[in-house]
DNA sequence: CCAGACGTTGTT
DNA sequence: GTCTGG
DNA sequence: CCAGACGTTGTT
DNA sequence: GTCTGG
């Protein structure tokens, strides 16, 4: 998920994030504010493709983060929260969704963004961002609504895809990331294939995507600035980490897995692996030193929730089986298709909805079958045929 | 055919 | 605009 | 996404 | 808990 981010990039370096030169075409520049705490609502500067006459020209267009589509009824409130994020599982089968991902893709690139962890009673913020601090670039779609005004609102959403191996720790989900040159081209200009549509929405998977917590006063949308992403020391997190380590080397007499050294060393709460001096006695309270010296736990609660959170197999295979990408296949109608019926495809579902109306519609009209079929056939023509 | 909805989190 | 439900 | 409010009466 | 505002 992604539904806060750190954009302080001026525009010209948003498009070259992106990949283009620094002078493309902006347009709206002028309505974005360079932000530490973006929410939905605000505007960003967006990268996409406009058609001129046969050809096609870079720009870098201000939009709203949060889509609101153009069949939204005129005088409503346009509402940025709703859509700020689109599931890339399920976004084909979305008709907000499904009808922007042939000509309304675009990029969002912001130098990090921010997840909120549960811990306990509290949720701890959290800044992810590349390690050597270059930008992030998301995959997005946009739309453009007409208000009452009859001014043109562009508005775009996030996609979001499961989280990586690495990332789980922190959330479940995590924006789609285009980290090199050839899928940000792929998203944004080519016409997007299935495979390479597949290949493009899923987790990134790469440790240089890191993270630690900052302060919870960023929650509040109206705090700005870089304390926004300050790093939070956390008070004790050697207090967690030696529970960490007992209960691991307690629980490692009756599973004789092999364990990872870093998985030791990883405290969830950063995603460095810290080193010997980070757990050090000297790091513990006068408490804890007592508890130790004790042969006690300092913390018997804590430890157990972190381990479940990156060892549990079963909770991971869990997160692992709920992403049940579904795609269907490039073909007509004619063709035959031989599937499970459990795993249902959307031109399945098409396929057999088209031939119930298709038979019970001839039973109430005077039009030809051919003629009805046409009418439902337009459903399958969609996506990638029309540019 | 027309009418009506169209979304994401997370949590249970 | 496109899909689902009736 | 998170933060913050969440109501009624009557009177001005 | 649920709705509204940013």
């Amino acid at each position: 998920m992604c539904g806060r981010a750190r954009c302080t990039l001026a525009s010209h370096e948003v498009a070259q994030a992106c990949g283009f030169p620094a002078n493309v075409r902006s347009v709206d520049s002028e309505r974005y504010r360079p932000s530490y705490n973006v929410a939905p609502g605000s505007y960003l500067p967006v990268v996409h493709y406009e058609s001129k006459e046969s050809s096609k020209e870079p720009v870098v267009h201000c939009m709203k983060w949060g889509l609101v589509p153009s069949f939204t009824k005129k005088g409503t409130k346009p509402d940025h929260y709703r859509m700020f994020n689109a599931r890339s599982e399920s976004v084909r089968q979305k008709s907000s969704f499904s009808r922007l991902l042939s000509k309304h893709r675009c990029l969002v690139s912001a130098e990090g963004f921010y997840e909120w962890k549960k811990d306990g009673a509290k949720k701890q913020p959290y800044y992810l961002h590349f390690e050597d601090g270059h930008p992030l670039v998301f995959a997005a779609l946009y739309d453009c609504w007409e208000n009452s005004e009859g001014e043109s609102l562009y508005t775009f959403t996030i996609l979001t895809t499961r989280s990586s191996q690495h990332v789980e720790w922190l959330h479940d989900r995590m924006p789609v990331i285009l980290d090199n040159a050839e899928s940000i081209h792929a998203w944004i200009d080519q016409e997007l294939a299935e495979l390479e549509f597949q290949k493009l929405l899923r987790p990134y998977e790469g440790h240089d995507l890191v993270w630690y917590p900052v302060t919870p006063a960023m929650g509040k949308p109206s705090f700005d600035g870089p304390q926004c992403v300050e790093e939070l020391k956390p008070k004790s997190s050697s207090k967690s980490l030696m529970s960490q380590l007992f209960s691991k080397a307690k629980s490692e007499k009756s599973d004789s897995e092999s364990t990872d050294i870093h998985s030791f060393l990883r405290d969830g709460s950063t995603s460095k692996v810290l080193s010997s001096a980070d757990y050090s006695e000297a790091a513990l309270s006068e408490e804890e030193k007592k508890a130790v010296a004790a042969g006690m736990e300092p913390d018997e609660e804590k430890p157990k929730e972190v381990l479940s959170n990156h060892g549990d197999r079963e909770h991971d295979s869990k997160v692992r089986n709920s992403f049940g990408m579904q795609l269907p296949q490039k073909h007509s109608l004619g063709e035959s298709c031989a599937k499970s019926s459990s795993q249902d495809t959307k031109e399945d579902k098409v396929r057999s909805e088209i031939k119930r109306r298709k038979t019970t519609d001839s039973l109430k009209s005077t039009k030809g079958d051919d003629l009805i079929c046409k009418d439902h056939q337009k459903t399958l023509l969609t996506f990638f045929h029309k540019q």
